[in-house]
DNA sequence: TTTT
DNA sequence: TTTT
């Protein structure tokens, strides 16, 4: 039932390891900065010039394991996703907006993905992109995250 | 597991109305071919040119159902899928390709998609995008098509 | 030069009507605001739900001065482009940061957009995506563009 | 005058070195083939399965010349293009068809782009894809935008 | 074969 | 603030 497109498609680095966390529920949860550098030749002085562009990319679910096992500071990963904007408050009361990239889908780019590791994605063929819940998954620790609340909430999944 | 991207974006119309087969099992597969035209101005007569290319879009399971009920010839739509090329055989006994966007999502453009009617897509938030297959389904008719064989077969379908 | 990929598409519609600026130049930049909405089921409950979500876009340019001609407020259409944070200084002297999405491509989806009406995009041909840019450019406001001639080749083959 | 989308975006690896050709005027085509694996688990019997799409894709003009100096057999690639299905008489003056992507971007992900390599990409210009160039832009006339600063300046313009 |  |  959606009627609208929200697709974002980056290539680009990690600033740094990513963090990860975990739902009471077991769900992974994992936050990461993504660089992607754009660059170009000044038209008068014919200098290489370049701008880098951070990007604040959220790993729901499955894939946030994933993020948190095999990506670190650096590497270089294709993310799939849509933009969200959250909007939360600052300990002067003012509201704030924080966009980022809920990702949908990541690929690792780097070669050392290593043997036998999984890559993340998990689409799957016949007619339509999979989900990547680990079905009944028990309860790891630590601190839920305010960028999954609505309209995501935890007895709210929808699939 | 994938290791790749390969992924289509169209926005085009329908050049015909879409065709719907069903498998013995039940799932829905609909064909369509769908143009997206181009523009522009020769660079030295001034004149407005074009050039249309046609592209041959599988839907396949439920967004084929959804497809065959409202989509139409002329119908606007936005599809996201991707790249398959089969090989057949034409009936000199040569081999033959034949290169089909297998439909991932679909949005209808139209604004004549009727009060009620679902939009074809079924992506659910957390984590990732939701499979989009009608659960029991019985059997209704007709001739399979060459082009749901593998990789993604009946008893072999990865979700 | 570019070390990364940094890409956005948007179907969606406008909030409001878009607010062109120009520059002395003569260069315009319009600012606008897009919706996209997804919808979902309740896992538990079967009910239907839906978030919106609003997106910054600034068109710069050319694609400046058609978005601020043909668009308007509920305007569905289709966009490209990348996304930029803006870092600015509230009132308070505090620092803010503002994501938005640069358009490079625009396409209108609503069958309004009247006969003559120019499409907004601007690619071209031969290679890579050409630099549309008209070089003396002075008038504001007004002025076309040199930016759809070149860059079909020869005998104008778009290959 | 575009009046559809028809994009595509391939990440994979090439089959063998790309095959370089010129024009009488000098442009260069590169042609080559690169391979997107595909990975799911069966269904029924969990068992790891892939298949891998070969595509066919064009890189006109300056990309075609990049293409031919720094990919190789096995190279990894991020291509962005649109499709395009030739005709073609095959020596039995059979009409063929060949659906081949005309790549409009290209980045190296191998690493091995050496130093100073030239990344092929072409994005510039005024209105499409690019850096919003604003040639003698100082004070803004109405309300100038911040988000037309850098990186993009005057004299800075990429291309 | 579509559409503007 | 849009749209279906």
């Amino acid at each position: 039932m959606a009627r609208g497109v929200n697709k974002v498609i980056l290539i680009g680095n990690l600033g740094k390891d990513p963090e990860v966390r975990y739902f009471p529920s077991g769900d992974a949860i994992a936050n990461a900065t993504i660089a992607t550098t754009e660059g170009w030749k000044d038209r008068q002085t014919g200098e290489a010039k370049e701008a880098t562009e951070w990007h604040n990319v959220v790993f729901p679910g499955k894939l946030g394991e994933i993020a948190g096992k095999y990506l670190k500071k650096g590497s270089k990963v294709y993310v799939e996703g849509s933009l969200r904007t959250r909007k939360w408050t600052d300990k002067e009361g003012k509201e704030r907006y924080t966009t980022e990239i809920r990702a949908q889908e990541m690929q690792m780019l780097d070669g050392r993905a290593g043997g036998a590791a999984p890559m993340g994605e998990e689409r799957g063929g016949y007619g339509a992109p999979q989900p990547s819940r680990a079905p009944p998954r028990s309860a790891p620790a630590a601190a839920p995250a305010a960028d999954m609340d609505a309209p995501f909430e935890d007895d709210d999944i929808p699939f």
